[in-house]
DNA sequence: GTCTATAGCTGGATAGAC
DNA sequence: GTCTATCCAGCTATAGAC
């Protein structure tokens, strides 16, 4: 009996997954608030009352649409990094950053910027992206930053970069290029001096 | 006759002013992409063709709305500063514009973030902006900074801190607390050393 | 210029047959 | 679960009287 609700519980994730994926293809040429119910459900080949058979409302398709991306979030910023010296992984974690952002628009407006009159995600769909901000705490603590300013600053410069790249040169390198260089400035600023005595910052 | 001219563009321009007006309550209540004409002309106290006798479009509108906005972002980023030493008007820039971007969150989302579908501004609208962009130019190269590199990461440092505090801490002081710091930071990075032949930097 | 009235459409969401 | 058919609200924009 187990395996008969398991494959229909899977049937109707698949359909639910196909209705999502619709919908990002659909954003992805109507911008982001410009998703409708309709227009959705051709593409997804089906009908409208059919979208309410999986999801509740618009906002919940949209809910449905910010768990995917954060939980994709969070698997491209927690993959094990190719340099293990940290100052390298911190560079590789800011672009790794960038990119993701990059590679979507839509999807960085709807994880990253508040932008949809109405819609707030849910907190399952949130819980994702929380963890991984972790990711970004780790790496600073493995560098020796640990204090919520300078996490808070850190934040700050890598949303920074990414906007402005994304809104003035989407397709350039304008402020990819200068991802090194801002990491740099960023650790000579707040990375506690090598001490003389051992115990400082324990 | 050119006086019945000017006093009856100056009644046209007032009568303009007030529907825009109208538009930034609407906007402050239903969001930015929530503006509807109907509701527009109901808070103006007119019936909805009068607005198009104003403007040719919903998006006119929009235009309209950014030129003002882009209008006191040019005054408000020009004033002139408070303190004449360099670092401390560099300061006074960069919490300038955090004060701006914070005193209306709207205008913040239609004059730098670039989300409504359809809607892109004109040149006219365009150019305040731009001039105001030229204040921070300035306001860098009177520290010694005037190469591109730096002046792109002066903006996006700006706007990393804006967006960080707007998003997720819009009652609080969680990011803007950071901006002396912040510049601090920017320009021990970027600023040419204090040379001892004065012909560096010529 | 401003109104009433409305065209013409699209939106989210639902009823009920199958 | 999926469909046809539809409700009803809202939208942008316009026609035409005054």
């Amino acid at each position: 009996m187990s395996n008969l609700q398991d494959w229909k519980g899977a049937r109707r994730e698949a359909a639910r997954a196909a209705i999502v994926a619709a919908a990002w293809d659909a954003v992805g040429e109507v911008g982001l608030s410009g998703l409708s119910i309709r227009d959705l459900a051709k593409r997804a080949g089906i009908t409208t009352p059919t979208i309410y058979a999986y999801f509740s409302s618009k906002n919940d398709v949209y809910d449905a649409m910010f768990l995917q991306a954060a939980e994709d979030f969070e698997r491209h910023m927690t993959a094990p990094a190719s340099d293990p010296a940290p100052e390298r992984a911190l560079v590789e974690g800011a672009r790794r950053f960038m990119e993701f952002c990059r590679a979507d628009a839509p999807r960085y407006q709807l994880l990253f910027q508040r932008t949809i009159p109405g819609f707030e995600p849910s907190a399952d769909a949130y819980a994702p992206a929380v963890r991984a901000l972790e990711v970004a705490r780790n790496l600073l603590a493995s560098v020796g930053i640990s204090d919520a300013r300078s996490l808070d600053l850190w934040t700050a410069l890598n949303t920074g970069l990414v906007d402005q790249q994304i809104a003035n040169d989407p397709d350039g390198e304008r402020w990819s290029s200068l991802l090194e260089d801002a990491v740099a400035m960023f650790l000579t600023h707040v990375r506690p001096r090598r001490s003389t005595t051992r115990s400082r910052n324990r």
